[in-house]
DNA sequence: ACCCGTTGACGAATCGTTTAAGGGCTCTTA
DNA sequence: TAAGAGCCCTTAAACGATTCGTCAACGGGT
């Protein structure tokens, strides 16, 4: 009955010419413009879904130079906190009728240049970076078309003023140090993220401050920078045990893989979390919580800060002028089985 | 020095007449076509750099019908499984010069019609799905042009001639429940996934026959469907638990998720694993090869398939012709600590 | 009966790229 | 030297949508 005329896909065209008029008022009708009659837009309506139209996207975008497209870059997407995060980019961009384009940059996190430009070729509205390192702030700068609004999740890039969507590293970092302070702690190591990561940076300085206002600033043996990977963790806390005279009595890690990590190093050497050893880490992934690890960590709320990210992006694509914002959600120190207070010849040594 | 001499961006039109050419001859140059003096290119592409020019895909696009976009479709993006396939999809698409729209479709896995059609508005040049449902078939037929590829990834659905990759499950299922007779197990129960999925019955068939092989069909209340996640593991074994007279000495989950909710489960109810019950995931997501979890499983080569796919698709694109074709990866039963050969006072009951 | 404001619809230019068709050159060859 | 063959390059017409400016028709006010 209602066939393409061409072989190819329907177009508006071809709806102006079922319905009798023109293609400008098939383009009015099907964008919900006014300044049509209820009659005709009703009757272009029909004929539109009776044909199958659905619009060309490339070409709008095309005229409009808007593409309903964002582009997000993450930076490992084997690491279940950003797929979530994804997820709510990909939820939020859905409710608004975007579409996003999903890029990883390797592990290391650093951006490569190219990718972005590619990315940028399809006329992206805007683009989310989560995991931007300090070192990608001028590099972005460059890449990017200046009319693209950025948003960085999660971390930060040194001299790009551009919204940010995150928690307070730092103050998460604080409570977590300061948990284990409570339970009795006093010879604590951190198991820190790379330096390069804003958001690393922000969480072991929030450790070691507070660490530092109990007089505990731990020596240098005691800190151990890895990449945020499981792997770096069991490394880093095999150092950890190698390097010091006597195990520390609990470890702040970067994130959860680190801890992870580094709980399965520690069981390697005969010590046992959290009797031996307490650990606490930070993003609290889903894994976290299963009863077999039932980590103590940071909650970030990381379905909302992928929609927040989306909201940032819109809203300056709305009003290009505005000042850069930051959100900076909740977090919350969520603790399990993984701290616990020290065993008592341990805490009683120091004396 | 070079800037750009209109506000927006540099197009080829702005290529040409810096270098003193036509817009046809830089577009040859800058697509690598020849027809054209070495000399020009040179110059061609000397000035494009310069003048910082980037080809408008969505132009590109809208000219030649195809547009260097491939649409993924992901179940659940929570679930470690998925975002691996995604990571080897994204890489294998950069390679070919691709960029991928990520989607998608909620944590039940059906389809939802209209989101797949607006991913079709972006003139994807093809379109992957990891996870469809038996029923999604007539469905995604309707919802997508006759000339875009589909790929089928892990699961496949009815009436649907497209190309697909995945392992060969049934195969899977029987070696891991193999492994578990050979242990000496005899009272074996099944948490199968959803039967809406192909690869939850292919595992399921691939179980219970090779039970029913040794003459161990089991009972109805000894398989329980549920969802693949953690929640219906963890609520599916307490059914389990609670319907039998006496606690299966081994459980076989239809993938790794629903075997750590089993564990929970069981370790809530007192029973330990392996040593009062196994445990045998499918999938062998990263977790559990944690030391935490050594979880033994089937594993899947998650990344390999996202590029398979890719390959499948590209290779299509370029030749509509061909015969639909399966790929069937390779898998590989992981045996790790949540097996064990039964208690004895279990194992000898049965006589 | 005339003018004017309003409403509803349309024509045509435009976004940036690709590509078929064509047109000057130079060079070879009879 | 004229014709034919390449080689380079250009002209111009698409692709499918948006949108500005125009215009016909209609009704009401004077």
């Amino acid at each position: 009955m209602a066939g393409e005329p061409k072989g190819g896909r329907v177009t508006l065209a071809d709806v102006a010419q079922s319905a009798g008029v023109s293609i400008a008022t098939a383009s009015y009708v099907v964008n919900g413009r006014d300044g049509v009659g209820a009659e005709t837009r009703a009757h272009v309506l029909r004929v539109a879904e009776e044909i199958g139209f659905r619009p060309n996207r490339l070409a709008s975008g095309l005229r409009t130079g808007q593409s309903r497209v964002l582009g997000l870059v993450l930076a490992d997407i084997t690491n279940p906190f950003y797929p979530e995060i994804a997820g709510g980019v990909i939820a939020a961009a859905a409710e608004a009728g975007y579409r996003v384009f999903l890029s990883h940059s390797g592990g290391t996190g650093d951006l490569d240049g190219e990718e972005v430009r590619t990315l940028c070729d399809h006329q992206c509205a805007a683009l989310i970076f989560t995991s931007l390192l300090a070192s990608d702030g001028p590099l972005i700068a460059d890449v990017v078309p200046a009319d693209v609004p950025l948003v960085q999740a999660v971390r930060r890039a040194s001299g790009l003023a551009a919204d940010f969507v995150g928690i307070d590293d730092r103050a998460g970092a604080r409570e977590a140090a300061r948990h284990l302070l409570e339970l009795g702690h006093r010879e604590i190591a951190v198991l820190a993220g790379p330096p390069g990561s804003s958001a690393s940076c922000e969480r072991a300085l929030g450790f070691r401050e507070t660490l530092a206002a109990e007089g505990l600033e731990p020596d240098a043996d005691r800190v151990v920078e890895c990449q945020l990977t499981v792997d770096a963790g069991y490394a880093g806390a095999k150092r950890l045990l190698a390097a010091g005279s006597r195990p520390p009595t609990a470890v702040l890690c970067g994130n959860d893989l680190i801890a992870l990590g580094a709980i399965d190093a520690l069981a390697d050497d005969g010590l046992s979390v959290p009797d031996d050893v307490s650990v606490v880490g930070y993003d609290d992934i889903w894994f976290s919580s299963s009863r077999l690890v039932r980590l103590t960590s940071v909650r970030q709320p990381r379905h909302a800060m992928g929609r927040a990210a989306v909201s940032l992006a819109l809203e300056r694509l709305a009003d290009p002028g505005i000042e850069p914002r930051d959100v900076i959600l909740p977090h919350e120190l969520v603790v399990r089985r993984t701290t616990a207070a020290p065993r008592l010849q341990a805490a009683g040594a120091g004396a």
